[in-house]
DNA sequence: AATTTGACCAACCGCTGGGTT
DNA sequence: AAACCCAGCGGTTGGTCAAAT
């Protein structure tokens, strides 16, 4: 339980900041920046270790930061980043403006924690009805809205209102998620297609838990949920990047005009988050259509895509793929979609007759479509073709 | 009015990974 | 390659304050 090595050799001052300490720190770093943060309290004139200089700094006196109680935007935001990336406080706090890793991780501690731990202990009295999503625990959330009720209907008219039209509907993007993650498709019994607990159970493993693919409008009048009436938030979307692929070949497909696979994809392992899209402008060549992978970056990773003679190098942030939780695409690539989806069933073994229980069923985040897409096409012809991602992490 | 309890949160501690020597 | 330094991260602690008893 010793100090730090830079507060050793000297004496120096614990415990609450004073005043006079906060000025004399804004001082020195509005005047000359931090620096080496280890000089920082000699050249500030206090009496602290360095360590303690930057925390002071960068979870108090910063002037970006944004002072006060938690919104429920904020809230709701912190709880969908925290099912997907765990206890990454600076992770979930770089997509909430103005807070620190300490402010969420403690919000989260004292407040949210206990919330959850109350809505299972609920739960635990209601052994027949599916933990509540998180977010209901929030009723004036802005995101998707999960009820006590796990029944959840998205019906045409509903879809309409949120969606602006039917076609994005198309778009849902399902994102498996955790084991313990909270929404629980259930069958209605209807008739129409719709996802066995198989095709989840595979759509889960061939994804990763963290993996996102889009569904069929068919597939989805078979979720129950509802969904908060206020208005959507969104945050904003990246641009998708793609690539082309053959995802029945191991090695990486050449098409013969210098445009080569991506290691995203192998076999039909197509790793997390990558969304398939049919490319049939090229099935001569093969048994199977290579295929167009539209990478959406795994999670925790950050990427770039590389600069070309027309555009510059762009980082991706993958959260703002998954958390925001849907792509929208231009028509006619949604029929392609809609097509590949199909086919991508089709090389999955054939589904159980039986209609799970909710209890069997594999439990899968549904995120709403951004009520003001950001479209972004396929590169027209091969010469558009981006280079590779490279992966920053 | 005094004491206890619990919530909140600023600050600390140990660890890790990257960079430099 | 090893040692060292530093920044950053997540877990934990302890002080403060308000509500409850």
């Amino acid at each position: 339980m010793g100090h730090h090595s830079c507060c050793s050799k000297q004496k120096v001052k614990r415990g609450l900041w004073s005043p006079e300490e906060d000025e004399k720190l804004i001082n020195y770093i509005s005047t000359y920046g931090h620096g080496c943060w280890s000089s920082v309290p000699k050249l500030a004139g206090l009496q602290r270790c360095g360590k303690s200089c930057r925390l002071r700094w960068i979870n108090y006196l910063r002037p970006d930061l944004k002072r006060g109680s938690f919104s429920q935007q904020e809230a709701s935001l912190i709880i969908e980043l925290h099912s997907i990336l765990g206890n990454r406080w600076a992770q979930i706090a770089k997509h909430l403006p103005g807070r620190t890793d300490n402010e969420v991780k403690n919000f989260w501690n004292s407040s949210i924690k206990k919330r959850l731990l109350l809505s299972h202990a609920h739960d635990r009295h209601h052994q027949h009805m599916p933990p509540p999503h998180p977010l209901s625990i929030f009723p004036q959330d802005h995101l998707l809205h999960v009820s006590q009720n796990p029944n959840f209907y998205l019906d045409e008219a509903r879809a309409e209102s949120l969606f602006g039209s039917l076609n994005l509907q198309t778009n849902l993007i399902v994102a498996a998620a955790a084991q313990h993650d909270q929404v629980t498709l259930q069958s209605d019994g209807s008739s129409g297609p719709m996802l066995s607990n198989l095709e989840l159970d595979q759509l889960h493993s061939n994804f990763g838990p963290l993996g996102a693919f889009t569904l069929n409008s068919h597939q989805v009048p078979n979720l129950y949920a509802s969904f908060y009436d206020g208005p959507l938030e969104p945050l904003q979307l990246p641009s998708v990047v793609h690539h082309q692929v053959d995802v029945f070949k191991q090695e990486p497909h050449d098409r013969g005009d210098g445009i080569h696979g991506s290691q995203h994809a192998r076999g039909t392992n197509i790793e997390p988050g990558s969304v398939v899209v049919n490319d049939y402008g090229d099935k001569s060549d093969h048994i199977y259509p290579p295929t167009t992978v539209l990478t959406m970056p795994k999670l925790c990773d950050e990427m770039a895509v590389p600069a070309t003679s027309s555009a510059p190098q762009e980082i991706i942030d993958p959260l703002l793929c998954l958390g925001n939780g849907i792509i929208h695409y231009q028509d006619p690539l949604n029929m392609q979609l809609r097509n590949d989806y199909n086919w991508l069933m089709s090389t999955m073994p054939p589904s159980s007759s039986s209609s799970p229980t909710p209890s069997q069923l594999p439990n899968i985040l549904l995120y709403p479509a951004n009520p003001s897409p950001v479209f972004t096409d396929l590169p027209d012809s091969d010469q558009h073709q981006p280079a590779p991602l490279v992966n920053l992490k």
